[in-house]
DNA sequence: GCTTGACCTCAAGTGCACTTGAAGTGGCAC
DNA sequence: GTGCCACTTCAAGTGCACTTGAGGTCAAGC
């Protein structure tokens, strides 16, 4: 497989024309050439987008992620970052799971107002103790 | 317990005063005075506070939040929007779930290069896969 | 009664992640 | 060979969630 053009990597990857040029600009990914104007990129970049938009979902900022990929273009992860972005990631899924519960619960409790549900309260109040600072 | 100033406030929920007056502006929270020019709150901001936070966390934005509370101050939260809010959460949960495996398999692995390591590619490419759009 | 300092207002600024707009270019279909 | 149009660049704009700065005020402590 070839060289894909800007337009073809859009449509594969999901991501609009400009943001894939923000990005290179960026230094996220890179282009292989040139077919006129139009950028060229390497089939391996739609991985790499897929890394990005990984990366993204589990809140690292673009910044981190750049830093995330050594001069070469290769993945450079540092694996102490990584255990501790794992368990920063573990701390959010639990908040959230805790959250998850108290939506549901509010969805399904009679309550008339949910400040009067005292399992409600009980979440909120729990879920703000232990939130430091999120993303 | 009487009317709270915003620096108490500000100290017990952990939010900077300029925090507080923004959200006062936006309508999230409401100040029931002044002592001089400085705003009074009730005790109860607090918990209208933690539920601000806990929205931010699940992803629901300021306009969003402001749009659960009624116009007498209550929680005003639609059941429906809870239920669908919950669901979101769970796939969001499973996703980071996906990512946090990743992050520890990456850190454990041996592969030279990550994007070498098989179960790696694997979990990236699933977790694109289903990647629709992202918070 | 005067100073002090933490609050006040209002406008502007910040950081992030993009998006949009104007003006230009070049490969491809005809 | 010429017209189209999807691409190009570069600067500016957008939306969100706040933060900062300048200039002002007032309750409390001395």
């Amino acid at each position: 497989m070839p060289a894909l053009d800007i337009a073809e990597v859009a449509r594969r990857s999901g991501e609009p024309a400009s943001t894939l040029r923000f990005y290179e600009e960026k230094g996220l990914i890179a282009s292989v050439g040139r077919r006129g104007l139009r950028r060229l990129f390497e089939p391996s970049v739609l991985e790499r987008l897929a890394l990005i938009a990984l990366g993204r979902a589990a809140g690292f900022s673009l910044q981190e992620i750049a830093r995330m990929f050594a001069a070469d273009g290769r993945v450079r992860i540092d694996r102490a970052m990584l255990r501790s972005k794992a368990e920063e990631l573990d701390k959010t899924i639990r908040k959230l799971s805790v959250l998850r519960e108290g939506l549901r619960h509010a969805a399904a409790c009679p309550a008339p107002s949910h400040m009067e549900c005292p399992k409600f309260r009980r979440i909120v109040r729990a879920a703000s103790t232990h939130a430091k600072r999120r993303r």
